[in-house]
DNA sequence: AATGAGCGTGAAAGCGCTCTCACGGCTACG
DNA sequence: CGTAGCCGTGAGAGCGCTTTCACGCTCATT
């Protein structure tokens, strides 16, 4: 219940604590080594026109006194905030509770960290979180934005690039919009997933895909149509089902895919968490995996091992996503005018139990 | 390899791009609505001495002209960052990829949304990560902080508690500081999981263990103690087993466990994916899950659902646990010196298959 | 020797906001 | 009717930093 505009009276927004008190500033760093606050700026900021006796002498003098830049005058008087957003337009437990997304936001750390660039995360999904969100972007208090996983249809991308704002996008590059995007390679991961099951003799081949308004979703289905394709089998609208990425709806969804297609040999969920649920539904029916039917997972997830038996997947390099998203914001930072690249990141077939009969 | 004082020569560090730029200040507002900047401030602070109609007169103004506060003035004027620090002292792929963490940052994302808090999030393991955090940390850019699952032995709590940080811990409160903490209730998660299976009719229970450096580790532990304890059954060095909250080595923690003790009837697993990776010792040694070993796991993660059989475990209320973090940091802010309180969250037992044989 | 360029440095003007203080108008009271 | 007190408002001094500009110095050039 956040006014708009902003009338602060929650105890985090208006408390009085003061911060930095008594802390030593640029002047008294400047006191002490004998020269022009100017010059300490440039020590700090790495200016090259300082000589290297006195930068030696303002470097003894800051580790001396234990300096520490203050971050919003900084900003303030460079027009620049020293931070970059991450913004995650969804706000289900159960995005966040995906491995994925914890391994990227690491990945994402690790790289900003590099940099001593701060991680500002926004989380939201309702308008009032996104017109919170938008806000404060457009507000111009950060430097830059990495949105993960936009769905197709969001129009914050286009607002954003509109606004000149630095965007990076994890998945693949919205349509319509010339901005970097960093993604996996999912369609090949659908296709060597599914190859793999033609590989082992299936040849009714189902597939459970993710929500198809996601990248990921739709490009892991494009995958299994083309691998179907190369492999001559045909394709049959009857074996495609929606999972949603969620595994309630993929339990249900396997069981209409039982029912319609009783004798299918093989499944490729578009997650893992997805192929478990699968895998139980295709149990409680009498099926044995991987006898009866094989079956090939997403993510390699926890669950992938857990798994019993344990799921043959499709995994991704995710941390190295991570750092990727920020180093084509680096790039985008350098060179706002740069024509626009997109990274995919090959991934990796993990060959366990569910796929092979023995 | 950032130097230290920082020099700062990446992209994203020393970017040119000028932000904020022709955007509207407070003194624009102010002149159209024919009052003092001051004013303006009052109202955008949610002063009570302005007169309803100026009032009413200024927000009309801010939703005319589309104002937005630059933070880093308003920082630099009232000394106060509007931002907290979730510090995560901890860089393993496996702590960020349990979806435990994903949904305690979820709450806590959550809960800062609803006070326009930022969330700065600070990741880091190494000595050198530790040395950045803390020097953000103290250079008092920010207002308070989170810290999610120190060790025991670390000396961040203490050191941030004597500079007058104010804090709060996710787990239990560190000894010998007096600090607010929330926390789930794992003592009580252990005794129930235990106590579940005594109840199934187990004698012979085992454990394996988290790190008991953590706390969650070493309540579960104690909880399950507990559990023997009440139910008059002896306790046995020799059926607790460290798994360091990590599937490999609780795999071969299961196999010393079922040499040492092959009369075994039931596990107690801290974690899910520990338990997921017994289930699998369990079956390879010609083990029936629940029949021979009842097993109960801890988190009620996806792997609990995915796993064949099912696994009973315990679910703790880990958003609320997010939200309560930012609760207890608001009302430290508010009361800098008030008594240090323990919030402790309720658990829950969700059982499933793994535990009672049919 | 005079001129210019180039370089390192310092002075000083903000960046956009908060907050203290002072002030004028009002009510309340003696 | 005078004075005290309060309340709403404005003036203005910073918060700690960056950055432009000007200045003096040293060299190379004519």
């Amino acid at each position: 219940m956040t006014g708009d505009p902003p009338t602060e009276t929650d105890p985090l927004a208006r408390s009085r604590t003061r911060l930095n008190t008594g802390s030593i500033t640029l002047a008294d760093v400047a006191r002490a080594a004998k020269v022009s606050p100017a010059t300490v700026s440039r020590v700090v900021n790495a200016s090259p026109k300082v000589r290297p006796e006195v930068r030696a002498a303002v470097q003894d003098a800051i580790t001396r006194l234990g300096y520490v830049p203050n971050r919003a005058a900084r900003s303030l008087a460079a027009r620049r905030s020293g931070s970059v957003g991450v913004v995650v337009l969804e706000s289900t437990q159960q995005f966040f509770g995906d491995p994925f997304f914890g391994q990227l936001l690491l990945g994402i750390a690790n790289g900003l960290s590099e940099d001593e660039t701060q991680l500002i995360l926004m989380i939201g999904r309702d308008v009032a979180d996104r017109r919170r969100i938008e806000r404060y972007l457009e507000g111009g208090h950060v430097d830059g934005v990495i949105l993960l996983g936009p769905q197709d249809d969001d129009p914050l991308p286009a607002s954003l690039t509109a606004r000149a704002m630095p965007l990076v996008v994890s998945g693949p590059p919205p349509a319509g919009v010339m901005v970097d995007s960093v993604d996996a390679d999912n369609r090949m991961g659908g296709r060597l997933a599914t190859q793999h099951l033609v590989d082992a003799g299936r040849r009714r081949i189902a597939t459970i895909h993710g929500r198809l308004s996601l990248g990921s979703g739709r490009d892991r289905l494009t995958g299994y149509r083309e691998a179907l394709a190369v492999a001559g089998l045909p394709q049959d609208a009857e074996l495609e089902v929606d999972g949603g990425f969620d595994p309630a709806i993929a339990a249900t969804a396997t069981a209409t895919l039982l029912d319609r297609c009783p004798d299918l040999d093989a499944i490729f969920a578009a997650s893992d968490t997805m192929a478990a649920a699968a895998l139980r539904v295709l149990e409680e029916t009498g099926r044995q995996v991987p006898r009866d039917v094989s079956l090939v997972g997403f993510d390699d997830s926890p669950v992938a091992v857990g798994s019993r038996p344990a799921l043959t997947t499709v995994r991704q390099p995710i941390e190295a996503l991570g750092r990727e998203l920020v180093r084509q914001l680096a790039r985008r930072l350098e060179s706002p005018d740069g024509p626009p690249s997109s990274v995919v990141f090959g991934i990796e077939l993990v060959v366990r139990e569910s796929s092979i009969p023995a």
